[in-house]
DNA sequence: ACCTCCCGCCATGCT
DNA sequence: AGCATGGCGGGAGGT
């Protein structure tokens, strides 16, 4: 039955009408039709496939569809093989051609397990729908569908999916249905998330595996233990409680049946994951403490080798995802003892409450118990810890949810239509160019670089654009995204507001309409604890350092660095950029950077397009600043942190996190090495605040695969990078200029569907910065650093 | 030999 | 009972 009507239903991007039941029939034409559609994009721009067919996004997604075969692993294969074909290194295509293929052919067409892997089904997946779609249209995703149209079991479908659904990307609407939200409310995920992680001590409980880690390499005798009774005492022993899942008022899940599941593990490991990453402050994690940490959390005890390994097994297909996201990505750690996988984060800056969590948990206590009932059918599984959901919703939010979400469902189970013909011609429009591949390498690229930099805002996406952008409207959103950027106080607020977590005014914005510039829902989670909880960031100083320059801070410089490093590979292709000349092309490229501020991303993506070997070098060049700033690893590095140092760890009271974060941050990363004892990190917190500076007494890095690099090590100076990242950042801010803005923001629209709060963007603590500032000058007097030295190689996310 | 992580069995839980 | 989900870990491809 459900089926059935989910069946009905007609996902944005498919054509709808079709809809048959039938097709499952047989996979061989469903292998076939997929071929079809990659070769197809290639030579021609026609779609082929069923899959994308009508759909608005088609273009785009062809795109990416072709970015992602060009991807530099598959070209990697392709080389070895000796095959060489444009791109249709999907494994699809392969399949197809088995047929007409024999021996030696026939393995060589058969997928390489790389072209089976999440990562490329993952882009491929995602390749499929907007970053971000209108909200008018429907975004109804309908999993059996893609798993067949991918040509992949729907068990990987679900993989995907509910790392998604983690970060708010799609939520559950039914069974085997799922709406997608895209980026939308990735930037408002993200800050809650960073803000759960706060409160968890996520920092914290990081620099304390790695302590102990230190300490037992220091001690061979010692074995080392997976488990950490000290994470285990801070978990939950504080009086931190697991959280909950963090949910978004519009993105939560609907099903309530389907929410109960029971752990939905894969989600709440997702959700932690991102949090380590925000929390710790050279934003790289290695599997082996993420997976310690979120075992940790669970039972310590039970901490067993298979344990770990089953963990480590998550943690990849999780990061899969994420990296196709490009949240992150894959890099080595490497210490004496030998080299650490790990990822560092290529996302957005995120401020600290950028949601205005935290603050708002107070009303969130109250609200707890009432809700409780009602949240446990959406979201209280999800992290299901213990048993007190940190994170809820406000009462008043959830029945403006709950109001919009019928409206928007109305909304969308209104005939949409339209689209895909604009797609279509988009795509065209993109086909002229010459080289294709360049061209989709080049979008590839600013794609990436652009979603990863940052989300700050998000941009509503309205489209309102008259009339044919709403068909469009998955590609008119980055128009108005950038637009948007404009508005990076969104993310920004924070500096300006003083930390001082009013819960109140969290609260209250989340009420509100939204304002243009605000994110999309806003949301509150909130630890149930707040109560105990003080507002994070509360405590210290509320000055916020850089409020008018955030957005050319850190964020800009590094990670664009990392991100421009990590995408390289299509660079070549940036010339196809000209925004202008391709319409589809381009308005991808303006998606993905609708995150951003516009100045950044701008600045970047302009100095990088114009030519390319300027380009190359000046990604070169990001890159190295991007190993540096990520990893920076120092040879020497003291040791032994006083324990004490965090005693917010051992204290269980809620203890302002961030001082206490701050002092673990620059305790770990001096563990790390990443940052000799003088050098402080700032707290990224903000927006894009720099956050490490400390000097880098020597960084190898190693290349990623996409061609980039070369290079490995690469010694930077401090002032180095500082400098660049400067220049970076001021010439980012200058840059803003991404094309077109073509709507106001005002996206009225807003109402339509989603309605934004601002408070959270306006909300944000800033003030972690300064404490970190604060606490870091502190702790780092006392902490040592072992020695050792580190390396950090990227590499890139198969 | 280790790192990744695909694959799909099978438990869980809703219909 | 049947089906949708998704936990889980064996084992194999890659390097």
């Amino acid at each position: 039955m459900e089926n059935e009507k989910e069946n009905l239903f007609f996902e944005p991007h498919k054509r709808g009408l079709v809809k048959t039941p039938l097709k499952e029939s047989t996979a061989a034409n469903i292998v076939l039709a997929e071929i079809q559609p990659d070769f197809g994009p290639l030579t021609t721009p026609t779609k082929p496939k069923e899959i994308s067919q009508g759909e608005p996004w088609t273009p785009t997604a062809n795109l990416k569809m072709l970015i992602s075969a060009v991807s530099p692993e598959i070209r990697y294969r392709d080389q070895k093989r000796g095959l060489s074909d444009n791109g249709n290194g999907l494994p699809e295509a392969r399949d197809c051609l088995h047929e007409h293929l024999s021996g030696d052919e026939y393995e060589k067409s058969q997928p390489s397990r790389k072209e089976k892997s999440l990562g490329l089904l993952c882009h491929k997946f995602l390749a499929r729908y907007p970053n971000y779609p209108n909200p008018a249209v429907n975004n109804d995703i309908c999993l059996d569908e893609v798993a067949e149209e991918l040509n992949v079991e729907r068990r990987r479908i679900y993989d995907i999916v509910n790392v998604l659904e983690s970060l708010h990307m799609v939520s559950r609407l039914a069974k085997n249905r799922y709406t997608w939200h895209g980026r939308h409310n990735l930037n408002q995920t993200l800050g809650t998330l960073k803000s759960v992680g706060e409160e968890n001590k996520y920092a914290e409980q990081i620099m304390m595996i790695k302590k102990k880690e230190y300490e037992q390499e220091f001690d061979f005798s010692k074995s080392y233990r997976i488990e950490d009774p000290i994470i285990k005492s801070n978990t939950g022993q504080n009086g931190h409680p697991d959280m909950c899942f963090v949910e978004l008022p519009g993105v939560e899940f609907r099903a309530a049946s389907v929410n109960s599941r029971k752990d939905k593990s894969l989600r709440v490991m997702s959700q932690k994951f991102v949090m380590l990453f925000l929390v710790s402050t050279p934003q790289i994690v290695s599997l082996e403490i993420a997976a310690k940490i979120l075992i940790g959390e669970d039972h310590v005890e039970d901490l067993d080798k298979s344990k770990f390994k089953t963990k480590i097994r998550r943690l990849y297909d999780i990061a899969n995802v994420l990296s196709s996201l490009d949240l992150i990505k894959k890099v080595h750690v490497t210490e004496e003892r030998g080299r650490k996988p790990a990822f560092k984060w290529t996302g957005p800056e995120i401020s600290p409450n950028s949601s205005g969590l935290g603050p708002v948990l107070p009303f969130a206590a109250s609200d707890l118990e009432g809700r409780r009932s009602s949240k446990e059918n959406c979201a209280k599984n999800l992290f299901s810890t213990r048993g007190k959901p940190n994170f809820t919703r406000h009462p008043s939010l959830i029945k403006l949810v709950k109001s919009i979400e019928s409206d928007r469902r109305k909304i969308n189970s209104a005939p949409t239509s339209p689209i895909k013909t604009n797609k279509a011609e988009s795509s065209q429009n993109s086909v002229p160019f010459p080289s294709k591949m360049a061209q989709l390498a080049a979008i590839c690229k600013m794609q990436l670089e652009e979603q990863s930099s940052d989300p700050r805002k998000k941009v509503k996406v309205q489209l309102a654009r008259s009339g044919h952008c709403k068909p469009v409207a998955p590609l008119d959103t980055p128009a108005n995204a950038e637009l948007e950027m404009t508005a990076p106080s969104l993310i920004q607020p924070l500096g300006v507001v003083p930390l001082i977590p009013s819960p109140l005014s969290s609260a209250v914005p989340m009420i509100l309409p939204q304002a243009p510039s605000g994110p999309s829902y806003a949301i509150y989670l909130q630890p149930a604890q707040a109560q105990t909880m003080t507002p994070p960031q509360g405590l210290s100083p509320t000055v916020c350092p850089t409020p008018s320059s955030n957005a050319t801070r850190s964020k800009g410089s590094t990670n664009t660095t990392t991100e421009n490093a990590a995408n390289d590979a299509p660079k070549s292709s940036a010339s196809a950029r000209p925004g202008s000349l391709l319409p589809g092309l381009e308005r991808q490229g303006t998606k993905n950077r609708d995150r951003e501020p516009a100045g950044e991303r701008g600045s970047k993506r302009a100095s990088m397009l114009e030519d390319s070997g300027s380009k190359k070098k000046f990604k070169e060049d990001l890159k190295g600043l991007e190993n540096v700033s990520t990893l920076m690893v120092s040879p020497t590095s003291v040791a032994a942190v006083p324990v004490g140092n965090s005693p917010a760890l051992t204290s269980s009271h809620p203890v302002p996190v961030q001082n206490p974060s701050s002092a673990v941050v620059n305790f770990t990363l001096q563990h790390l090495g990443l940052i000799s004892p003088g050098v402080q990190v700032s707290a990224s917190p903000g927006p894009g605040t720099v956050p490490v500076s400390p000097r880098i007494e020597a960084v190898s890095v190693t290349p990623e695969n996409a061609g980039t690099q070369q290079g490995r090590a690469t010694k930077y100076d401090v002032s180095v990078l500082g400098q660049n990242q400067t220049n970076g950042q001021s010439v980012a801010v200058t840059g803003a200029q991404q094309p077109v803005p073509v709507t106001p923001k005002g996206s009225q629209l807003v109402a339509e569907s989603f309605f934004r709060t601002p408070g959270g963007p306006t909300k944000p603590g800033g003030s972690s910065c300064m404490d970190f500032d604060g606490a870091n000058n502190t702790s780092i007097g006392t902490l040592f650093v072992p020695q050792r030295k580190l390396e950090v190689s990227t590499e890139d996310v198969h």
